[in-house]
This record gives structure tokens, C-alpha cells and sequence, in this order.
DNA sequence: TACTAAATGCAAATAAGTCGCATTTGCATT
DNA sequence: AATGCAAATGCGACTTATTTGCATTTAGTA
């Protein structure tokens, strides 16, 4: 278990207070396949750690602060406003969402890979966006 | 003022009782030039209506009936998950976000007006989409 | 004009998130 | 290894947005 503890000594991101339930919170989002809410993340957090000893505000807390130091980032689901929050991995992905049974599945690709947004609006300046689907999946298709 | 009158008696939509707080919220929602929050419908309807006779649990029982009979649609604000309403106009309108500012300037067309987003996902059939763009406006630029 | 189901007002309840403050804890230093 | 302090945590109170139960009112029909 020599690889462990290397990990244990370094591989956080510097500049922040690595306490437990940080690293927890960062535990869980690497392991998470979907961008997650606040509670969702407390629960998680809960079940790595043993008893339940976090406080959801603190969960609030990691969570802003990652946020600051650039490492997570914070975004709705645009539906229905839910705030989720996800690791920043360099890449970016859609959701196209199921009316029906609210699920949700991830596009592979982003329509916008090859697209120019700039020249949409006189003058602004396009950094970035955001795009969500909505229909109905395989399983709740109508004929 | 028989025009006015005569909208009176005519020109709702049918299946439903529109109560004088019903007509108002309607009234407001067709002002409106880009959708609003629950709270401003409410102030705005009370000021078409002289005195307070609003609660503002009934605006929000009429803007869900209303979203019922598909007068209405409730979407967020992605950036900040601000829940506004809308009247159904059959256009829809995407916006642009500065996010120095956060004014928000509505683009003159659909970036997807003319392309195919059905085959992005095996199986699922779009019906719709959102979509916001984030950058910054010409006030805000920086060089 | 009377009747009834639906709509409203009000106040209390819920949900999501924030904040102040006393206590604890990383972690840099001795 | 022990110390010190700023930063982080826990806890509870608070805010904001929205929902709900219930008694009263009202639109639209019979």
C-alpha cells in the first residue's frame, strides 16, 4: 500500500486547508459520473466518513471555496433550477433530458464543438455556454 | 373605450375561470417584454389593480394553472437558477449573459434553427432545448 | 337567481441556502 | 514533538422562495 500513502502526502490541489471532510467532499466528486447537489454531496460525504460528523452548512462551505480556487464548479439544471455541482475536468457536457421520466443522458459530443457563437450579438463576447435537450428518452418514447 | 369593453368580454383563453386576479396576471405576463419572476408579477398585478387584494400564494397557483393549460412556461435562469415565467408566444427566445454586468441581451435567432439535434442521442427524441450563452458585453469587454 | 366546484386569502409549513459565533484543527514554526 | 493562529467546522438561528391546509369567496352554469 506504499502507492496510498504517496497519495495521502500529496496529489491535493495547494493553496487550501485539506481538512477531513475537504477531502471527503473531493472524494466524492471524483468518484461522481453526474454533476451532484449540495445534499447529495453530504450524503455521500456522510457514507465515506463514518458517523455523522458533517454539518450540510460546511458541505456549503467546501463547496463555495472549491468553487473559488477554480476547482468545481456550480451550475442549474435548467429545467428545474436544481443547483449541482461538478469537478472542473477541462471538458464540458450537455444533458439531454427525458419530459417524461426525467432522465438524464449525456451527449457525447457538443453541438457547438465547431460552431461559431461570437457573431450571434453585436459585440458580446463569447467564453462560454450552456445547453440542455429536452424530449423523450428511448423507454418513454410515444409513437 | 368599447374596445376595451369588448376585450372584456372576449379574448381568453377558454377552460378556465378568469377571475379578475387571472386576468390581470395575464394582462402582465403579455406586457411583459422578456419573462419574469413570480414576486414582479405579483407587484405588477397588484399596481394594474388599485388596492393590495393579492396574496402572493394565489400568483403562484395561477402562473402552475396557467402553465397547465400551456398559456405559461416556467424556466430558470441558468446561471443563477432564477425561476421566471413566461407567456407561450411560439417563438422562444435564448439570451446572452455578461457576466460582468449580468444584463442579458436576447439573440436575434436560435443557433439551431437549422440544425438536427435528434440524431446527437441514440434513441431519444428532442422536442426542445434551452440554451445561454455567457461572456461579456460590449460595456464590459476587456481588451 | 341559486348552486357548486374551483379560486382566493391567510397563515403556517417546507426547502434551500446563508450567517454569526464559539470551538476545533491544519499546518507552519520553534 | 510542542505551540500558535488563522482558517475551518458545528450548530442553531435566519432568510428567501415556494407550497399547503382550510375557511371564505366567486365565476360560470343550471
Amino acid at each position: 500500500m506504499k502507492d496510498m500513502e504517496k497519495k495521502e502526502e500529496t496529489g491535493y490541489p495547494q493553496g487550501i486547508k485539506w481538512t477531513k471532510q475537504r477531502k471527503n467532499v473531493y472524494a466524492v466528486l471524483q468518484e461522481a459520473t453526474e454533476p451532484l447537489t449540495a445534499v447529495q454531496i453530504y450524503h455521500l460525504s456522510e457514507k465515506l466518513a463514518e458517523g455523522g460528523e458533517y454539518a450540510l452548512s460546511t458541505i456549503y462551505r467546501i463547496l463555495a471555496a472549491f468553487e473559488e480556487k477554480g476547482l468545481v464548479s456550480k451550475t442549474t439544471w435548467m429545467g428545474d433550477g436544481t443547483v449541482v455541482y461538478e469537478l472542473n475536468r477541462g471538458e464540458h457536457t450537455h444533458y439531454a433530458v427525458c419530459l417524461e421520466c426525467h432522465k438524464r443522458i449525456a451527449l457525447q459530443s457538443c453541438p457547438f464543438a465547431h460552431i461559431h457563437l461570437d457573431q450571434e450579438t453585436d459585440g458580446f463576447t463569447v467564453t462560454g455556454h450552456k445547453l440542455e435537450l429536452y424530449g423523450y428518452c428511448k423507454d418513454c418514447r410515444k409513437e
